[in-house]
This record gives structure tokens, sequence and C-alpha cells, in this order.
DNA sequence: CCGTAAAAAGACAAAATACTCCTTAATCTA
DNA sequence: TAGATTAAGGAGTATTTTGTCTTTTTACGG
């Protein structure tokens, strides 16, 4: 499922952007197998395997193996937002780094844009930290919005 | 000079702004060599070369062959606001694009966070529609800021 | 204890991006 | 007109990202 032109995500991170409010819409307890979220959110098992265990390793999922095994949020989805997933993927550069392209450009020395670009990614950077899953799937529910490419997404 | 993580522009629309900010400073009418830009910047020649080519494709600039050659922009540097360029390099993508990478999203078909990232996308848009060629190498002359990454660009 | 189901881990393949090199075309200068 | 200089064009390389496949580890259920 490869989208051919730029994002400002990594297609890692929108895979667990989705996988994650999949599982805060679904919340009891219980483990999800990577294999049924991968079937209903269109997404390569194996591709998604591994850009959750980024999301285990920062402590926004477990995982259990075996029969009944599967992953789940660490913590209710209104306690978790948008910038820990995308910090845990893709890094905070997204949120640091100049737009210019220039390694260390900032208060000390900044670039033409730095001010400018400094602004914007202020918006983003509240935006991520404003929003939690939660907030998603209520907006989600609400509107009867799609989480797949096809809006076939049923929400629970 | 591969900069590792990942980042809102890429590299080439980076190179191509920087560029552009360049020749804006140091804008008489008279063309400069890619050569020239490149050696001033740190960039690799030939690929700044296929980077401008979508530059002077988009009418931004306009180059010529041969000695005293090379490349100008087409327009004052007032005139040139850096969405011409990003969208001449990168394309609207990054504009117009879901933030979950569904393709198709949008005030139709909106996903969870399609009306969050809508604003967010707008502050970037607006920033890059409202600043000229022009503010950056005013704001680069003011402030000493640095065009390249070791700081040591003189500004014309 | 055994078979099965699931995540974890690692090797591999494909695609996109970033960069290099070589040849060709255009234009200037002598 | 000839030689030099510079952009344009095209082919090839390297790195990163994306995606696939196989094996291993862990846990459940009989």
């Amino acid at each position: 499922m490869l989208f051919v032109d730029f994002m400002l995500l990594s297609s890692a991170c929108v895979y667990g952007l989705r996988a994650s409010v999949y599982l805060a819409s679904v919340s009891d307890d219980s483990y999800v197998s990577i294999t049924k979220i991968s079937e209903e959110l269109d997404i390569s098992r194996h591709f998604l395997t591994k850009v959750l265990q980024k999301l285990t390793d920062n402590d926004i999922m477990e995982s259990m193996k075996g029969p009944k095994g599967g992953v789940r949020l660490t913590r209710p989805g209104d306690e978790i937002v948008l910038l820990e997933i995308v910090a845990a993927i893709d890094g905070m550069d997204i949120l640091t780094e100049c737009a210019l392209g220039l390694p260390g450009c900032g208060t000390a020395k900044p670039c033409p844009i730095h001010d400018q670009w400094a602004d914007t990614r202020d918006e983003i950077r509240q935006m991520l930290t404003e929003t939690t899953l939660r907030n998603l799937v209520d907006r989600g529910k609400a509107g009867n919005l799609r989480l797949t490419e096809e809006g076939e997404f049923k929400w629970a």
C-alpha cells in the first residue's frame, strides 16, 4: 500500500497512528492480534508488526505472545496523545529540525527561515500534543469517519 | 550531504530553496553558473543541476548555456513566494494530502484527523505563500544569518 | 507434555530518494 | 570557424524506506 508522493509523516508512522486509533476504539482490556488489526485496516501484517514493536518498546502498547495474545494500549485512549506515537516511530526531528535542512539551526545559529518555520512547527506540535486517541475515536464515531482507504471501516 | 532523518521537505527542495534565496541575494540580471552556486552553498553540483532544471521548467528560473551562462530568477525576489519553489520540486501533496495517508481524504470523505490537520496545513501554506525570497534575503542580511551548514556564507 | 497460535527477530527483496558520471547541445570568445 | 564553457539529458550507483518471508520464542489449551 504505497502512496507515491511526499508526506509529512512516514508510512510507518501513519500505520502506527491508524492502529492506535483502532485499538482505542475497541478497547476493552483484551489483546488484539496484529493479524486482526492488519486485516481490518488493510495494512501489511509483517510490516505492521515491526511498526507496533516500536510502540511496545516505547510503552505505548504492550504485547503478549501465544494464543489469545496480541497487542493493547498500556493506557486509556484519553491519556495517549498523537505526539507520543509520532515521536516513537518517526522521532522528534520533524519538530526540531530546520526547514532548510541545516543541522544545528536554532535560536543560536538561525537560518533565514528559522523564525517563520518555528511558528509553523509549534502549530504542528500543539496539534499533536493536544489531540488524544480518544479525541479521534470520538470524532470518528460521531461522524462515521473512515479509517481505511475505502472507508469501509466500522467503528466498534 | 545526507541528513539522516525525516524532514518536512525533500533534500532536493531544500537545495532549491537555498539556491533561490542565494540568487535573490545577488540579483543583478546576470546569469550565475550552477558550479558557482554549488560551491557557495556546498551542494553537489550535478544534483543541484537537476533540481534547478525543475525550477527552469516551471519558469521560476531561466538558464543560458555556454560561457557566461548559468541560471537566474525570472522575476524579482519579492515576486516569488516559497510555495512556488516547493510546489515545483516536491509537488503540492504536502498541502493537499491527508495526515493519515488516506488517498482522497477531504471534506467529502474525511478521516478522523482531517479537520485538525487541515488547520495545521493551512498554517504551512500561509507561511509558504506569504514569504517571498526577498523576505528571506532581507532577514538574512539584517541578521547575518547563515545559508550553509557551517554558517560561512557571506551575503552579497 | 504436546500442538497450535501469536509476537519477536532477522534475512532478504523492491521501490523511492539521493547522488555521480558521462555525453550532448548551446553559446560565447578569440 | 574552433575551442572552451556551461546547462541539459540520460544512465548508473548508493542509501533509506517499505515490504516480504522464514525462523525462533512465548504462551495457551487440551
